[in-house]
DNA sequence: GCGCGGGTCAAACGAACGTTTGATTTCGAC
DNA sequence: GTCGAAATCAAACGTTCGTTTGACCCGCGC
């Protein structure tokens, strides 16, 4: 008798048709939606029955969720990680505002350029807008992770820019990042338009984040650190 | 014999039932969306029979259809209005662009404030990522237009400030205005916080546009207008 | 050779859905 | 009072959905 039938799935890997589901499950529910998708359409293209669903994942938000985990932490940690390669060699020149908003902006809207990346921010915007699990739960994970890490970079890489204007900053550059992912996912602007809006974003941002570190000082005593 | 049988809906207005449904279905397509909201959960709410639907829109997507073009007019006219108001008595000091983005983004994220707004903006975001009707239809009838006119309103308010950048610039702020509705749509921060956040977006972008401007004039030699 | 369990399958189940039908009620015009 | 069209209704239709069932296949240990 079928021994995985429990909640907890049945393995972690090496089943073929498992990945297959992920897969697929990936590709459509990023461009139909959890509701509009169907098990069904799903186990088709994977090659294999409608019960394999519940076998691996329970149910059908079973295998959404998991769908969503697998590449959640991947995405994350590429972006953390952009932010502490461009905080690391700091000790050189001033341009460190610059180049720490360029490595950034780079490596977010990297999966967008992909073959099957655009997708996959597709399914995060459509969890993002139309939970269908924990609502905040991409908040949690993605979002207010990356931004703290974004605007702790952002007070170290610009002096006298306070924590909380650091952290408006930080939103303000995320939100813009995540707008050009939205209409680059409608085909708006051919993939060429990508690179220039990101150099305008990218010089809005570091405008911006200076002119508040100006404003900051102004108040602050100069030379007076934190 | 039922009359608007045809696919075309029968009256304009005057019908109490017509517009509960509009209403009812405005709230629950905003909450739960499109494909998760059933034409019996909207009648029920809305004290009718489910054939009121077919009858005075078709069919489901008729109805979804009339509940998003009742407000769109009326929210895309609020903010253009928005930005010819604060660029019509322009010939005053030079705080001209401070006053153009405070007053815009008022307007912007009012319907949030309001009782009931805050599902308006829901419904739109939510056809925005997922489309039911047109790809495109929600930005060609509000995004386009409203960021085209707040471009040229850049562009008057900046000396110097070039038509391509100005888009950019008008691009950058939409976006984080849309962000913050993002935010407040999932219940994070508290209604009070709106206004420091807003706050911050007016400076944010303020600041970025002045800095593109001074850029392009000196590109652009100083004097030299357009 | 045999048993056992993981994996896969076709088939069916019950529920919910969008839509349609045909009758009934409502109501102003005459 | 009567007629006709607009409006509303209960009921049913056919489809699709997520999920479950029970059998079958295959590879491995013994």
């Amino acid at each position: 008798m079928t021994a995985p039938r429990a909640p907890s799935p049945p393995t972690g890997a090496g089943d073929a048709a498992r990945e297959r589901l992920l897969d697929v499950a990936e590709r459509q529910f990023a461009e139909r939606g959890f509701a509009e998708t169907s098990i069904r359409s799903i186990t088709t293209d994977a090659g294999c029955n409608v019960s394999a669903v519940s076998y691996y994942f329970g149910n059908k938000l079973g295998l959404y969720t998991a769908a969503i985990r697998r590449r959640l932490d991947g995405i994350r940690e590429q972006r953390l990680l952009a932010i502490r390669e461009a905080t690391a060699d700091l000790d050189e020149t001033a341009d460190g505002l610059d180049r720490l908003l360029r490595h950034f902006s780079g490596v977010f809207v990297a999966p967008l350029l992909d073959e099957g990346g655009a997708q996959l921010m597709s399914l995060f915007l459509r969890e993002f807008v139309t939970p269908q699990l924990d609502p905040g739960f991409l908040i949690d994970e993605i979002l207010e992770p990356v931004e703290r890490a974004l605007a702790e970079a952002l007070a170290k890489v610009s002096p006298g820019l306070g924590p909380i204007d650091a952290r408006l900053c930080a939103m303000s550059h995320v939100a813009q990042l995540g707008h050009v992912c939205h209409l680059r996912e409608g085909n708006q602007g051919a993939a060429g338009v990508i690179d220039a809006v990101i150099d305008h974003v990218v010089r809005f941002t570091a405008d911006g984040v200076r002119a508040a570190a100006a404003r900051s000082a102004r108040v602050t005593p100069a030379g007076e650190v934190s």
